[in-house]
DNA sequence: TGTCGATTCCCGCTCAATGGTAATCCTCCT
DNA sequence: AGGAGGATTACCATTGAGCGGGAATCGACA
């Protein structure tokens, strides 16, 4: 699918070429953006001047390449994703207000948390999530509570993959993460001791569509020392429940019609 | 630079599909989009896979097809307008909480007001300023800072394109515009009262950056019989100053050492 | 002045992309 | 059941856009 020796479609090129920029890397030359694609120079530089065309990359004044403005545009335009995020900010505010560390949105997306929200710049804490930062599902609260949520078949694919042991509390047995989730499904949060940073935890609620399936995770990360985690459950979970109404949800009763009056 | 009969390149093709996306029109068949982009039936289905197979676009279960998550991704993780926004997003909440009406953050791009950032879901009062949307420059508050502190090349050039006249408050004349220009760098903030939609009306200031050049308009969109909307104007300038502080401006002063102790 | 890297220019090769036509699938309506 | 209309997939001959090696140019730094 590609005219390239390697095989590639432009298509690929374009996303490998973008995905080489990250928060580490958010700009640099051409010839280095060749270097960490692997493709030639030619095709970087001619490759790169379209995209310069179109505003999907960007040049700054000292020559250097970053990200196009034109593509943050089109890629929040029509995103779904926006809803989802316009209608949990404000709850995420709430939350941010009461509970004074880093509260976070996360949804499953190939079978990885990716943080699509993050409020609280508490530098006190260790939190690895960053907005548009993933991590994965099995070591992390709010992937556990999206994994617990998700449909059986999806729970068996998942369980099916070897999973890596970040600590030596990070489940990796199906049988045990399969108990876990069913006791995080009837608990209705999850909470991770430190799974990958072990000086943080995570407490993660589920956050329901109008379809009642799992749209996303919201938690919060506190240092885990700290006494009163459980605490913060009530709050997380009344945001959730707010935040799950704005999206149509109509409470867990499936079948049954909403008592009226 | 393509192989198509029309002359366009991929990359042109693939901003012309994900274009076709908006709030309006947040997913559709692959037929209709091939109308909507006026692109070749087989074309589009053979582009529509590639992208759906980078993950670009999604098909969601009923087969329509809309923007993917992966292109949210991408376009988030080395883009410089996450630490705008993130600089900016508690301020934009302490506002919110003052001042009850829509707060949002807007940059220049392409000669327009691109707004990447906005607080305040009250329908009381029309607001039609959209995350992602756009407005033209002369006729928004936001855009008439940005444009009165963006660089006197960039002005010149701007002024000397035929402007639209929304109603008979938008000035399009060069020069009132310029006086406009100086009396809003001088007030230092812009006030329209509804330029394009008679009953708001909006306040803006400007963000500046480290380099002392202005990053983004900081703005409030207020009912336009509102009495006391100068009022406003003080509490958003202390917000734009925290903003503009929060990513490395150090005052206006610019050759003057602060004076220490 | 010389070195090293980034960037642009040049150019022949070739196969991926193209887009028409036609077959198939799928709803919905009668 | 039948059939009309649209969406989607399959097929395929044509061709020029994309490719990438190589060399020239630019630019910074010592």
């Amino acid at each position: 699918m590609a005219n390239s020796a390697s095989g590639e479609s432009i298509i690929g090129r374009f996303v490998k070429i973008v995905s080489a920029f990250d928060d580490r890397h958010p700009a640099m030359s051409v010839a280095e953006l060749g270097r960490r694609t692997g493709l030639p120079v030619t095709t970087t530089y001619r490759l790169v001047n379209d995209l310069l065309l179109e505003r999907l990359l960007e040049r700054d004044p000292d020559g250097d390449i970053h990200v196009g403005t034109r593509m943050w545009e089109l890629a929040s335009r029509g995103s779904k994703m926006l809803g989802l995020r316009e209608a949990a900010l404000p709850f995420m505010e709430d939350i941010q207000a009461v509970v004074q560390h880093s509260t976070t949105l996360g949804i499953l997306d190939s079978d990885e948390v990716l943080y699509i929200e993050r409020l609280g710049s508490d530098k006190t804490i260790v939190d690895i999530t960053k907005i548009a930062g993933r991590l994965p599902v099995h070591a992390t609260s709010s992937g556990l509570v999206l994994l617990a949520h998700s449909p059986a078949a999806y729970q068996d694919a998942f369980l099916a993959r070897p999973l890596t042991k970040f600590t030596e509390t990070t489940l990796t047995e199906p049988a045990a993460l399969r108990r876990h989730l069913a006791e995080i499904r009837q608990r209705g949060f999850a909470a991770m001791p430190g799974v990958i940073v072990p000086e943080s935890s995570g407490i993660a609620v589920p956050v329901f569509g109008s379809d009642n399936t799992v749209r996303a995770a919201l938690s919060v990360v506190v240092p885990r020392n700290e006494e009163n985690a459980p605490a913060r459950v009530p709050v997380l979970m009344a945001a959730a429940r707010g935040i799950s109404r704005a999206l149509g949800w109509r409470g867990e009763l499936k079948g049954t019609l909403r008592q009226s009056h």
